[in-house]
RNA sequence: GCGCCCGUAGCUCAGCUGGAUAGAGCAGCGGUCUUCUAAACCGCAGGUCGCAGGUUCGAGUCCUGCCGGGCGCGCCA
């Protein structure tokens, strides 16, 4: 149970009883510290939808409303605002039982756990990874960690770029670069290292690789044409091809391996569903189409119309699934990928963590996924076909309404509540100081390898700066942790909507709203423990510095302890959104509130009771922190 | 042409279904280490929330128009 929640129940129930039923108490944390701890400004709201006076009207809720078993203070103020100041206790025992919950942290786990796929990372395996993927794979990583942490079941895809054209021209190249060049690439410009193609397919350069077959793509129209048969000989299940291809993409998976590993992300080989995996299904998902009527024809190519999207010329928008040559797209592997997570894995919510650009293409795929009905599972043994038909109709007709009276955004893309929910969760681009699209200072794409070297290597130079450090706290752990830290929170720390500036400086200073201050603020707090164990036992206070008995007494101690007791309610809410900064921004400032508390409240040089209080609140400060960066894939250190 | 997103302090950004006096961090200035790690803490300064209307008790947030920027729009992914 967490402090919001269980104000909202109270409070909306007092509304409801005061003759306002279904009206959201909206309850949030004060916005200034005179006002509480917590603030209800729902009446407003209310009262201006009964058009009856808001003060009257919260007289009357608070009236309704009984909150002493928890509160201390209940104030009508402004022009109806409901303040709530938390009875001492309450957060004691609040604080208590946050304690003895050492896994989850009251963290409530849901009644029924949905069962949510993560799309997110799904590199292009022609080339290496590079600072295109990060976003993807860090914010899918918190997301899926988050979730996973709440009680979800989360199934990661990994719905990787293992099959097209490309491909066909890698391996034309492959075979060329052996039969006739001994399996040399090339030599690097850069550094002058030999790129080779060893017999078992070990390459040393991927990036490379896929650059030189490229030039020779663009440069010799022999091999152009040779490149073309394959990508026809790989469709169609050429034997010497697809071992070509199978080795080319496990040598590929092996480097993303390697990068995931180095970022600290769980994405595993499991994780891994590729286009290549959908292949056989392609021609079903065209024929269901046809089945149901949707299949269009236009100059050749088969597509579905879509009302609801218009193109140049104003008219309906066609998406086609199969090319006039009988390829398929990316639209139709993503209808194929959205039957089997509906079907084969059961998904109640699968959620797209790809850049925003690609959202009008969601949303047509969305809504081509609900007009052939890929979204609802069978699984209501009551429901008869027609029945389902008639809610399928239903709901086509509902959601077309929805457009035409521009009710957009979320609404026109949410489903309906009996299928599975496809939810986009975009973020905006990766851009230079220069406001342009990051790349290196030569205008070449930076390697996600590369970027992740040089932030291990200037959190070293910053640690090394450093005087007061421990000894043991040098090592390439921790500027593995501080750089890689570093990294990704400077960028889950942003509304991933918005367009991320990434900036060396800013990961060279590891200042501010940083992981480093994170991972500082838990180092600080594991060092009080640390002095504590080298105290004799009896100044130690026994066992009662252990039991979580909390007294939240002084300002900052009470400040802290609230702090403590929105981890709960801040998970729920990075769940519901999607939004990784939501706990990011939670964490610095329970970092602050902790500072606060650190410098005005003696921990170990108080005694007795208050000592042991004070202990287990800063135990509970470092768990909190600890699971906090884990969620978001950050590692904390001992030292600093 | 149509559609989506964005415009908040010098810079990078928060701002939760509309709520009380718009918040941080950098950078700048000034203070704190004989006391649990100074990668810290405290203080100061910094704003016509792109512009103009509108909706209402109340707008950074919702609506309309304009200006400026980004992205997308049937056989690439």
């Amino acid at each position: 149970m967490n402090i919001k929640t269980t104000l909202e129940r109270r409070i909306s129930d007092a509304l409801a009883a005061a003759g306002a039923a279904e009206a959201p108490a909206m309850v949030k944390p004060a916005s200034r510290p005179e006002f509480g701890d917590y603030q209800a400004d729902g009446c407003l709201a209310a009262a201006k939808k009964m058009k009856t006076n808001p003060r009257k009207f919260a007289e009357a809720v608070v009236e309704k409303l009984d909150l002493s078993d928890l509160a201390e203070k209940v104030e009508l103020a402004g022009a109806g605002f409901i303040n709530i100041t938390l009875k001492r206790d309450w957060l004691d025992s609040r604080l208590a039982a946050m304690f003895a919950d050492e896994k989850h942290l009251c963290v409530p786990i849901p009644k029924n756990p949905e069962t949510v796929i993560v799309d997110y990372s799904g590199p292009n395996l022609a080339k290496e990874m590079h600072v295109g993927h990060l976003r993807s794979t860090i914010i899918g990583d918190a997301l899926a960690r988050t979730l996973q942490f709440i009680g979800y079941n989360v199934i990661p895809q990994n719905h990787v770029g293992d099959w097209g054209t490309q491909f066909g021209m890698l391996v034309e190249f492959i075979l060329y670069v052996r039969k006739e060049k001994g399996g040399i690439v090339g030599e690097r410009d850069t550094d002058g290292v030999v790129v080779t193609v060893d017999s078992d397919l070990r390459i040393n350069d991927l990036e490379f690789l896929y650059r030189m077959a490229k030039r020779k793509y663009d440069t010799d129209p022999e091999f152009a044409e040779k490149a073309r048969k394959r990508v026809v000989l790989l469709q169609s299940g050429d034997k010497e091809t697809l071992e070509i291809w199978e080795k080319f993409r496990k040598e590929s998976l092996r480097h993303c391996k390697k990068v995931y590993e180095a970022l600290g992300v769980l994405l595993s080989d499991k994780d891994v569903r590729g286009e290549s995996f959908y292949n056989d299904d392609l021609p079903n998902v065209v024929a269901d189409l046809e089945k149901r009527s949707l299949l269009k024809i236009s100059d050749g190519a088969k597509g579905v119309y879509l009302e609801e999207f218009k193109n140049q010329d104003d008219k309906p928008f066609f998406m086609i699934v199969q090319k006039s040559d009988g390829g398929y797209l990316y639209a139709t592997t993503d209808l194929a990928a959205i039957r089997y997570r509906v079907q084969e894995l059961h998904a109640d919510r699968i959620l797209y963590v790809t850049d925003s650009r690609q959202a009008q293409h969601f949303a047509q795929v969305f809504a081509v996924a609900k007009k052939a009905d890929f979204v609802n599972r069978a699984r209501h043994n009551q429901s008869t076909p027609w029945l389902r038909l008639i809610i399928g109709k239903l709901i086509n007709i509902l959601s077309f309404l929805l457009v035409l009276f521009h009710i957009k955004r979320k609404t026109n893309i949410r489903e309906h509540k009996l299928s599975t929910k496809l939810e986009h969760v975009p973020f905006g681009m990766m851009l230079g100081t220069d406001g342009r699209p990051f790349k290196t200072r030569e205008g070449g794409t930076v390697k996600l390898m590369d970027l992740i070297d040089q932030a291990e290597y200037a959190a070293g130079i910053a640690m090394d700066q450093r005087e007061d450090v421990y000894p043991q706290a040098r090592s390439y752990k921790t500027y593995k942790a501080i750089g890689v830290g570093a990294l990704k929170y400077a960028d889950l720390s942003q509304n991933r909507t918005s367009d991320y500036v990434f900036s060396w400086d800013k990961m060279l200073s590891l200042d501010g709203n940083t992981a480093p201050y994170m991972q500082y603020a838990y180092a600080r707090i594991q060092s009080i423990f640390r002095k504590q164990d080298e105290m004799s036992p009896a100044c130690q206070g026994g066992d009662s510095a252990m039991n979580g008995t909390i007294h939240v007494v002084e300002p900052a101690e009470r400040a802290l302890g609230v702090k403590l007791l929105q981890f709960p309610e801040t998970i729920e809410a990075v769940a519901e959104t999607c939004l990784p900064n939501i706990l990011c921004a939670y964490l610095y400032d329970l970092a602050g509130a902790f500072m606060g508390f650190y410098e005005t409240c003696p921990v170990l040089k108080s005694e007795g009771d208050i000592r042991a209080g004070r202990v287990a609140l800063c135990k509970l400060a470092a768990r909190v922190i600890q699971k906090g960066l884990e969620l978001l894939g950050i590692d904390v250190l001992e030292q600093m």
